[in-house]
DNA sequence: TTGTTATATCGTAATATTGCAATATTAAAA
DNA sequence: TTTTAATATTGCAATATTACGATATAACAA
């Protein structure tokens, strides 16, 4: 015993879960606030933008590809990078949802 | 070497990125849920309510109190716990401003 | 005081994450 | 083809998370 038991939860809180696991590292949030400044998708220079090694950052960068944060286009000898709007939408529609229930509280 | 170098982070992101880890569980994920649902905050069962041991749920609580997603009020011998709103406000505003950062953009 | 109920803490095992050096891959350039 | 540049993968050490039994604490009830 040790590990999540994620089995036991419902496929939609494991979903939110998973999406919330891929920005809760501050290099992650650092790449996805990077790519929102950057004005154009067109960029390869994430490496240099953060205080990580080459490996760790493809590490960062691969997980939040796959938690479909993000989404990579092979320019040539560089990767072209973007956030995924389908992504922010359904994160923003998860606290939308939060927002609308907490008006009918108390609290 | 092998833990997160959060120091080399601003501590904007540093903040984002641990708010989003107090969520990065399904269990967590499913607290939150069920605090939305239950009409009042009053309210001490939340163990029940989830396939896991009783220190289990208590160390999600305290993860979720600790990150300030949930408040805690002592009852007598129960607890209410309910959604601190401030918190549900600040990650709204994060995704508000990524939102309006990806409407000027090609992608 | 003694029991009962609700929650927290401790200790520990299983597993996951983080970070990086070394190395591999891939595609364009020379 | 050889070199160069960009990114990915492997292997491994350090650390963090998850889960739970056992035990502690705190407040009310009898």
């Amino acid at each position: 015993m040790g590990a999540s038991k994620s089995e036991s939860f419902s496929a939609e809180h494991n979903e939110m879960a998973t999406l919330f696991k891929a920005l809760s590292h501050p290099a992650r949030i650092a790449i996805v606030d990077y790519l929102l400044k950057v004005d154009t998708c067109i960029c390869g220079d994430i490496v240099n933008e953060l205080p990580l090694a080459q490996p760790t950052v493809s590490q960062h960068l691969a997980a939040l590809k796959n938690a479909n944060v993000i989404k990579g286009n092979i320019e040539g000898t560089a990767i072209c990078y973007c956030i995924n709007p389908d992504t922010v939408a359904k994160i923003v529609s998860h606290f939308g949802a939060i927002t609308t229930q907490l008006k009918n509280k108390c609290c």
